[in-house]
DNA sequence: CCCGAATTGTCAGCGAACTGTCAGCTTCGT
DNA sequence: ACGAAGCTGACAGTTCGCTGACAATTCGGG
């Protein structure tokens, strides 16, 4: 779960960002409207928290052009102005929700993950490779139609390769991507993941190519 | 099956009607409260989906003027305002149900079916999930028979794993959806629920993935 | 208004599952 | 054939979830 933070005030902004993380996400920040206007238009993220009030780039105006340019991730605007008619507005300009400061860190993560899960219940979440079925909704794994059971790291490994299908994906890549920020593990420690994968899912389901990374097998 | 909705936000009023139609329903939409007195006031209809927050005529009195008037259709109350006192204002105001926004499709044709079964006074909510009987309208348990005794909450959390049966609810997804926006609990709560449901239910009505969270039993 | 019972949140200890590290082995590319 | 990269089994530290006990809160009745 990916999340863009757009937040002019440095305060509010690392609080947002610190319960985000809490609550699972992985959060990037920026300041101001230009910056935004570029990251959420050559980015994907699953979530965007906006704040109105912007400098150089209008929130509002922000969140029409990104619309108008058919990105579909799920906004929530923060505001400080906390009026009837600013909601409306917000809201049919392409808004998910809306969330008046002064707000509770609690709250905000609710609807975050209300929003993310209403998301992503709209989209087909079954993904087939080989003889996997990958459902990343459900958060279940399927062999030949025999469920599997993965635990929560092997999962999040696995989602990774799946979303990054077509390219061969870096140790150091998972690594960042797997874990937070936190302190940093051996590199070993994926090497150790992966063997655990391939014992339940087959040895062909993640290939090595050696020096670069791992992928998705593409058959047994 | 015919469904009336009452709501402004064209964007949700094109989600529910969406929704409705995958579950069955024949929709029409209304966006202001005077267009909507008119319309429930001269038609029949199985359902009626009503937003608070209306132009020109409130809700909570529009609903008031239809039972006033003897209208018995069905009403499920839609409303940004998730507060419980205003929960319970609108069912004592003859609201059959009650849905905060944001809402999830799932939850709102699943309510709606039941609002339908309910007035049309087949008692068909009896659901079975391996030795249990569950019966969402009268709110009783029987497992093998034998009625179950369960508290308020842990009805609740039941009837939450029963409405999404198809998947694995995590903890916090519990904690958001049986306890109201109230205070937070510490995570430890849902865990105690689990342990007295499983004692009153046996210990295969509820199966826990680690990491992941919890789900009704397929089999004992 | 007070008392007792039922309900429900919190805490601490325990056991099991998860996962990082290490050491030795295998495999691959040159 | 050799070295580096990757694999894997074993092991241990850590986390996660379960549960019994207790406390706080609510609710109903007298």
């Amino acid at each position: 779960m990916r999340a863009l933070i757009v937040e002019d005030d440095a305060r509010i902004a690392d609080l947002v960002a610190s319960a985000l993380s809490a609550a699972g996400f992985r959060t990037e920040t920026v300041g101001d409207g230009d910056t935004a206007w570029f990251q959420g238009g050559t980015e994907d993220y699953d979530l965007v928290i906006l704040d109105l009030g912007l400098p150089r780039l209008d929130g509002l105006t922000l969140l029409k052009r990104w619309r108008g340019e058919g990105r579909a991730f799920p906004i929530l605007i923060l505001s400080a102005r906390g009026t009837w008619s600013e909601r409306v507005e917000g809201i049919e300009a392409g808004a998910d929700d809306y969330l008046p400061k002064p707000f509770m860190v609690e709250e905000l993560t609710a609807r975050a993950r209300a929003l993310v899960r209403r998301a992503a219940g709209q989209v087909q979440t079954v993904h087939r490779v080989g003889a996997l079925a990958i459902d990343t909704n459900r958060m279940t794994v399927t062999r030949d139609g025999l469920p599997v059971a993965l635990t929560p790291l092997e999962f999040r490994l696995l989602s990774y390769l799946l979303l990054n299908r077509d390219r061969t994906v870096a140790p150091s890549e998972l690594l960042d991507h797997i874990y937070g920020t936190e302190d940093g593990r051996e590199a070993n420690a994926i090497e150790a993941v992966i063997t655990r994968l391939r014992r339940k899912l087959g040895a062909g389901a993640i290939e090595t190519r050696r020096g670069f990374g791992y992928r998705l097998g593409t058959d047994p």
